[in-house]
DNA sequence: CGTAATACG
């Protein structure tokens, strides 16, 4: 079982560079993408119907912005979208779906550069989150919760640390609910499975970033420690282009 | 710098 998340920066735009290559040649079982810029109406039916899977969408209201997709060879027993709270379902940020012997959660967490009330906006959607796994594993559910999270945990997690500790993406509130949820029962599987590796999952399109490999791991698969056993492979696909995010790959036995 | 709409990341 090889789950694979990738922020592709626009499904159109991906779809017209290397987006239906790569699923033909790494064949995921499931992929859950973000940040899709699209809306229903300007989802076609190339992008929805790809052979051999499933797809489920979230959309935005606002045109252009944020949603996420899944692309599952599986058919859930369910999907779910949002968690019930109004302002953070609005931003079709988080697909759930339930499987036979796991619980899937794709999510794009907010960017918290903007502004403060985006800041403020992005560390509750954190602990709206946090809650509703907690809710879920105190309901027997064995969670892989995956996406882009935008915050860089440690300092392996990014080039530039002390440049970085007061923009939102690595401040230290950002980090230490990283910290709270794996105290709360979840682990990053990549470094579970990777503790020295130094790796990024996105690079900024500016200042050549990604050629001189100034980046960051924003990108996850948490997964409730009830499942922490079928953890076989945790991976950054880091030689994938088409986005500024390259795609992270799970694989559970 | 890049996507997709003229904002946001």
């Amino acid at each position: 079982m090889r789950i694979y998340s990738w922020n592709v920066n626009g499904l159109r735009a991906i779809s017209k560079k290397n987006f239906f290559d790569w699923i033909r040649s790494e064949n995921p079982d499931i992929l859950c993408v973000q940040e899709t810029k699209i809306q229903e109406a300007t989802l076609d039916d190339k992008l929805r119907n790809i052979n051999g899977y499933h797809s489920y969408f979230s959309f935005a209201q606002k045109k252009g912005y944020s949603g996420v997709a899944v692309y599952t060879k599986f058919k859930p027993i369910s999907v779910k979208h949002g968690i019930g709270i109004p302002e953070f379902d609005s931003e079709g940020r988080i697909l759930t779906m339930e499987f036979k012997d796991f619980t899937l959660l794709n999510i794009y967490f907010p960017n918290g550069q903007m502004s403060q009330e985006r800041l403020n906006y992005k560390m509750n959607f954190y602990n709206a989150v946090l809650n509703y796994c907690n809710f879920l594993v105190s309901q027997n559910r064995k969670l892989v919760i995956c996406g882009d999270y935008n915050t860089a945990h440690t300092e392996m997690d990014i080039k530039n640390a002390k440049a970085n500790e007061k923009n939102s993406g690595f401040l230290p509130m950002e980090r230490q609910w990283l910290d709270k949820f794996i105290k709360n029962g979840y682990t990053d599987t990549y470094r579970y499975m990777n503790p020295q590796k130094v790796e990024y999952s996105w690079w900024s399109y500016r200042f050549k970033a990604r050629e001189r490999n100034a980046g960051w791991r924003i990108d996850y698969h948490f997964v409730s420690n009830n499942l922490l056993k079928r953890v076989k492979k945790a991976a950054i696909l880091t030689q994938v282009t088409g986005s500024d995010h390259c795609p992270i790959l799970l694989e559970m036995i």
